[in-house]
DNA sequence: ACCATAAGTTCTAATTTGGAACTGTCAATA
DNA sequence: TATTGACAGTTCCAAATTAGAACTTATGGT
C-alpha cells in the first residue's frame, strides 16, 4: 500500500491516519495545542529536524489542519495556527494524553494536569455515546458498512463470524 | 531525538505515541477491533508487508496492549488478542474514526456506522469532561504542570503568555 | 513424494529520516 | 561599513526504515 493512496480508503480511520498517522506529526500537533506557533520554536520543543518539520508542517497546511498567517512583513513571516478542522483533533490528541495517563506514567504522577474552564475542575476527558450518553467501551459496540463502504473481505466475514460468537 | 526515548519523555502523549504513533501501527490496531487475530489475515487485510507486520505486533506485544493465546499446537500456532490495556485504545481508534467521519468522508457518505448495543441506536463517539460531563473544546481547557512535570522551556513559557493573552 | 497452511525470517533496493551546513531577507550593533 | 543575529526554510550525505519477494520450519493431507 503506498500512502498517498490511504486519504482515498474507505476507512474513516485510514484517512485520518493519512494526516496525522505519524510519529512527528502527533508531537507537532500537541505543540500546537500549547499554542506553540513558529518553525524555530516547533524545532526548539521538539528536536525535530528542519528538514522533517518543513514537510510535516506543509502537509498539515495542505490537509487544512493548520494556516499560516503573517506576523510581520519584511521579511515575511508566518505562524502557524490551527484551524477548525484543527481544533477538531482535539479528542485524538487528548485520548492519546488520557491512555498516556493512566496506562504510562511513572512512580512520580502526570505530567500535566487539565482543568475545565467551564466547571473550573481537574477533570478527565471521558468518550461517551452521543445518544445515550454512557461511556464507551468496543465491547458494546457493534459496526455496520455505511453507504460509502465497499463489501467485506474473506478475512473480516471471518471476523465478523468471531464478533457473533463473542 | 530516538524513538526509543519518547517513552521516557515526561508527557503522556510522547509515551503513548511511543506505542501507538505510527502509520501501520494504528492500522493493525483497527484489525484488531474488528476481531482479526492471525498473522496472514493481518497481511491479507492490510498490504503490509510481513517484515513489518512482524515488527510490530512483536511491538504491541511487548507493550502489554496484544497477548499471544495458542490456538493449537503442533505446529504451534498463535492468535493475537488485545489486552484490558489494548481495549482502552478504543477512544483513540474512535476519535480518529470520528474525525475522519467529519472531515474526511467523500460524497458516498460513511464507511461504516456504529450501533451502541447498550442503547441500540447508532451513534457518534462523543469526548466529555469526566466532572461536568460537558462535551470538550480545545479553548475551554487549561493545562497545569503536574507532579511529573519537569520545569518549562523558554518556547513554552512564551506559549504560556499567549494563552492567557487570548 | 508432493502440495498446502501458517507464522515468521532473510535478502536487496527504494524511501525516509537524522544531522549538519547553507541560503535569503532584514534589523541591530561595532 | 562590516558584522552579527533572527527566522524560515533548503540542500547534502549518511544512517535507518520500509517495500517486495523469496526462503524456512513444522505439520497434515492426497
Amino acid at each position: 500500500m503506498k500512502w498517498d493512496s490511504l486519504e482515498d480508503e474507505p476507512c474513516s480511520l485510514a484517512r485520518t491516519v493519512a494526516v496525522i498517522g505519524d510519529r512527528w506529526t502527533l508531537l507537532v500537533l500537541r505543540e500546537c495545542f500549547l499554542r506553540v506557533r513558529r518553525f524555530d520554536d516547533f524545532e526548539a520543543s521538539l528536536g525535530i529536524t528542519r528538514h522533517v518539520l518543513a514537510d510535516r508542517l506543509k502537509k498539515l497546511v495542505r490537509f487544512g489542519v493548520l494556516r499560516k498567517i503573517p506576523y510581520q512583513e519584511a521579511p515575511r513571516r508566518d505562524e502557524y495556527i490551527l484551524t477548525q478542522r484543527g481544533l477538531d483533533l482535539y479528542p485524538i490528541v487528548m485520548s492519546i494524553v488520557q491512555w498516556g495517563n493512566v496506562h504510562m506514567v511513572d512512580s512520580r504522577g502526570r505530567p500535566m494536569l487539565h482543568e475545565h474552564k467551564t466547571c473550573k475542575k481537574m477533570f478527565d476527558p471521558v468518550m461517551v455515546c452521543s445518544e445515550c450518553g454512557e461511556p464507551l467501551t468496543a465491547k458494546a459496540v457493534h459496526v455496520h458498512p455505511g453507504p460509502g463502504a465497499r463489501q467485506s473481505s474473506p478475512v473480516h466475514a471471518k471476523a465478523q463470524e468471531r464478533a457473533k460468537r463473542d
